[in-house]
DNA sequence: CGCGCTACTGTGCACGTTCACAGAAGTACG
DNA sequence: CGTACTTCTGTGAACGTGCACAGTAGCGCG
């Protein structure tokens, strides 16, 4: 029982193989009559074209790598990284391109991608990293057209990207503690060789100016672990804080739990404010006054650069898309 | 500058393609002074096997297809699936097999996947799903050898499983509140057409017998929200209940909302069981006690079952894997 | 009527691989 | 020495497409 192949439907439809091609390829200069027959013939004989033998002669292959360049653990949680796989994958099906997924942890993780790019099995690359200057990120713009969600950091100008404005995002949830009247803000940090790490905290210092001291900043690693250290480093630090903006969710749980664990209550005591209004946020005591990133719409304008670079556009412009303030009841 | 192919690798190599083929293809016969020119003509010509025409003539493609058959939503945040997609991508990858991901979520997605399957685009399928009888089961099971994370309903007999051992682990959390002194104990249930929302049903009826009566059982369906409304209904229904059960730590965090609004106290006045230890239980205050299920070794078993099936075997046996009471603050 | 143009169709070739087969060279054994 | 067997090698055919090209029919127009 094999498959039905092009040869068969044109069989069936009295036509010749060049027939149906030029049909299943949008080609103009089928009659009507031809292409009904075709059509019929297609439906009747259950025909689905063989990407193979397509790719063979094309030397396109129908799909596009998605490269996880992370040390594989929070990565998938993130809802961020999952709303870009989820739209990934829907825009990328409209187009009939299919999405295959590729971990780069390791070294040898990272020679198999760039080998299988390198050979042409992905007509493009969907690079998923924070690492700052990932060397992956030149093999890869190299071998395929690449975009990013999200910066890679010192890799801006090689790798087209969309992300959200973690800068003013920071300047919103800052300024609408300054309004609060808060006097001693501080800052829990993300890892500072990511771009949400450098830009929250850019953001913070936008506003706070000098204020910004050092001894208000510490830093996390977006562990919900980190934030709980980072939260007891600054109390030690500063007792008389009065509000703490956590570069995420997650970190500001931790927070939370250390605050509470010091006897400070939430936000009478010390204001919290949080970063991403994902799932946690909704879920800790008391709820976190947050900063909420246009997830989905960052993962379209990334798609869409990636469209755009496998329809030959060299250098699409990087996207940077507006945060919005969230206000529950942390602060 | 185009990529090199066999022939280029057989002439730097000075031996023909048939050589070269097997070779790569780990066929014995080919003698240590051939191996040895060979792999040095690849390093050199940095040849890399091209798939498509490998397939062409293999009719197989050295991919997999991962089809979520969901309402998109809450899926990727879900734990058990971001692990279910990691383990896969990096068991497949040492097999050299590729993970494409397909959405199917509405009927014309559906069409798209059977079709793709059909059409031979993938050797075996990874179907993740909740619904009762998905009739997409059926279909693709005959398309290609198809296993599944977790049962499918109706369905379990068609496609092989490995999945957690939802009903030891109610039984557990039961025993455990039951041990605990706690005399009304009420449950939230997930919803009843996905495993997990029955099997854990029956668990807690095994333990509570015709004390588990229609009163002190609420339904909710996954999500935080629905969590809180159930609460509702049992405090109304039961207000002297001093335990609940609650089928997933996303609905025992809204169940925790609600009895904080209704004054109880937890796990004074009223103690509360999630179940999945997902990140929520860790976050909510209390921290949840609740049942953890080995998500790694549900996927693992998975994909050695998928693995089985694409080397040949026909129906190889379900995997159950047992649970483990996590005990924290809330009960 | 002849010419050019448009709309459409069929055919041979190439894409890069695997596989079956034929055959060569070496070795063991009666 | 002849035969059988093992180990290794090269070659032609096939896999199912898209594309370039050649070719046909119909039509308008001078």
């Amino acid at each position: 029982m094999k498959r039905p192949t092009i040869h068969d439907v044109a069989a069936a439809a009295g036509v010749s193989r060049g027939t149906v091609s030029r049909l299943l390829n949008g080609d103009r200069y089928v009659s009507p009559a031809a292409r009904a027959a075709i059509e019929r013939a297609i439906t009747e004989t259950g025909y689905v074209v063989n990407r193979a033998a397509r790719s063979l002669v094309t030397q396109r292959t129908g799909s596009v790598a998605m490269v996880l360049s992370e040390p594989d653990q929070m990565l998938f949680e993130d809802p961020n990284y999952s709303t870009l796989i989820r739209v990934a994958i829907r825009r990328l099906a409209e187009r009939d391109i299919s999405l295959v997924m590729m971990l780069a942890g390791n070294e040898g993780d990272r020679d198999r991608v760039v080998r299988y790019v390198r050979g042409g099995h992905a007509d493009g690359v969907l690079l998923v990293t924070t690492h700052a200057g990932d060397p992956l990120a030149d093999a890869l713009a190299a071998a395929a057209p690449a975009v990013s969600c999200g910066a890679v950091i010192g890799r801006e100008n090689v790798i087209p990207y969309a992300a959200a404005d973690d800068r003013l995002g920071a300047r919103q949830m800052t300024e609408y503690l300054v309004s609060r009247g808060h006097k001693r803000i501080a800052m829990i940090t993300g890892p500072m060789d990511t771009p949400g790490g450098i830009q929250r905290l850019e953001g913070f210092a936008d506003v706070l100016g000098r204020k910004a001291s050092k001894k208000l900043i510490a830093h996390g690693d977006w562990t919900q672990a980190s934030g709980e250290r980072a939260m007891a480093e600054l109390l030690e630090r500063t007792p008389d804080l009065d509000a703490v903006f956590v570069a995420s969710d997650l970190m500001a749980a931790g927070a939370l739990t250390t605050l509470r664990a010091a006897g400070r209550r939430v936000p009478d005591d010390v204001a919290v404010g949080g970063f991403d209004d994902s799932s946690v946020a909704t879920s800790t005591l008391p709820p976190l006054t947050t900063i909420r990133q246009p997830l989905a719409e960052m993962a379209n304008a990334t798609i869409n650069l990636l469209l755009a670079r496998l329809d030959g556009a060299e250098k699409p412009q990087p996207v940077v898309l507006p945060t919005e303030l969230v206000i529950r009841e942390s602060a």
